[in-house]
DNA sequence: GTAATAGTGTCTATGAGACAATATCCG
DNA sequence: CGGATATTGTCTCATAGACACTATTAC
């Protein structure tokens, strides 16, 4: 029981965007370097406070992801992650952050953002190695998120947001081995992923200019949860570190 | 870009709680009702506003556990389940609440909190049924922490922290039925249960009054994850509402 | 003995992974 | 045609679920 008189501690509030994607064969993080204090120099997660007292958190997020990779709304994926606010995570004073995972498909510039000029893709593992300067506690957020990612592949058909609107099986498989860092047979996999209850819908034929048979093109359907779901195996590739 | 004198506008931070246990054969939700405006009248989840500017996130949801459930730190299972913080989900002003999931071992007393004597367990179809007056947006986190408390018997050892220290693989099975409202064969989930790394460990042998052979006791692994996984199968109970 | 629950054995259909074989493009 | 990738087929092994059966208690 507290007096009538006590009023509850208010908290600034932040949002936090992992925002993944692919770059060639690997699994990229969109940073930015920090220009001041705290942590100037180090990299840190693109994010920010709240614009103001009506904007709402998702807003905020949406906002960030414009400002800071020039994602717009429509573009990536988008959703929660966590909350990120124990005291003393922040110098500045009491800040909480709402960290959320951005799914983005692959983009050929290294970053259209206005706000940041010094943000860029760095491959994921490279963030994770010893001897990255990641600010605040981002490298947690990043771990965590990855970890998401991860296991939504298998029940999510949260992999077709890494595909442009539309895609190939293999392209598909390629996000399915970045991700996890395994490889699967090609085979296999494309009846697995044909089995799956609107997970994708054919879109007519390719006309990719790849060597080889030209692949039959898909876009994703209008399943969210995968039954039968995409299960996690394959051989691990060496050293997350190696990986090319 | 904002200027320089622009400040971050701040917020109220609050916990809530999605407190889960068994009683009889039904899953069963903590409620309290709101002696107070704003939804006075209207069950809501227990919780409530930080203490003050240093408690942590994690201590002021065990600190609502204990007031408004008289549940120890040790006792129960507590994790975060998500951020709900748009404009204009309390009326009294900008308020975040970090919503949590917890469980709780079978409990003997209807609640032994100090706080709120006006909580009480309810069954969740109940609280979920049409007519059953929920307060702020708390029916969508309760719909989120239940189907999080279904997701994760599959993949982790959740099932073990509605069971008290030692338990009968009946008793475990007793829970996967009541959170999936499923029916499962005893034989099969016995040996099922049995496979997984780590999960229960045997504990010397039971001696329960109850009729039929005594059981073997077990309790819970070091193991969090499960592998391979419980899946989720069974023929669906009739209806969540009619269940006994 | 019977009733009741605990625990074991066995069968079968299904599905995943290995891998051969075929198809369709480019040059 | 050969090289490369896409797509289909087939085999085998593991496992999930159905269900008969045995074990151990209370009465």
């Amino acid at each position: 029981m507290v007096e009538d008189s006590w009023v509850p501690p208010s908290v600034l509030l932040a949002v936090d965007l992992v925002i993944l994607t692919l770059r060639g064969s690997r699994l990229h993080l969109l940073m930015v370097e920090r220009g001041i204090q705290p942590y100037r120099g180090d990299f840190a997660l693109p994010g920010g406070f709240l614009r103001d007292d009506e904007e709402g958190i998702v807003a905020a997020a949406h906002r960030e992801l414009a400002e800071e990779a020039g994602l717009a709304a429509g573009t990536v994926h988008l959703e929660q992650l966590g909350v990120y606010g124990e005291p003393g995570r922040d110098p500045r004073g009491r800040v909480v952050s709402v960290a959320h995972l951005a799914i983005a498909p692959r983009l050929p510039e290294p970053v259209a953002g206005t706000d940041a000029a010094q943000a860029g893709w760095w491959p994921v593992d490279q963030v994770l190695a010893d001897g990255f300067r990641v600010a605040f506690d981002h490298r947690r957020i990043i771990v965590d998120g990855v970890e998401m990612a991860r296991a939504k592949l298998e029940h999510s058909s949260l992999a077709t947001a890494f595909c442009a609107s539309t895609f190939t099986i293999s392209e598909l498989q390629q996000v399915y081995e970045a991700v996890w860092g395994v490889r699967l047979d090609p085979r296999n996999f494309y009846r697995k992923v044909h089995r799956v209850e609107g997970f994708i819908v054919p879109e007519g034929s390719s006309r990719k200019p790849g060597t080889g048979r030209p692949a039959k093109l898909f876009r994703a359907g209008t399943q969210v949860s995968l039954y039968p779901p995409i299960v996690r195996s394959g051989e691990p590739l060496m050293s997350e570190r190696t990986l090319e």
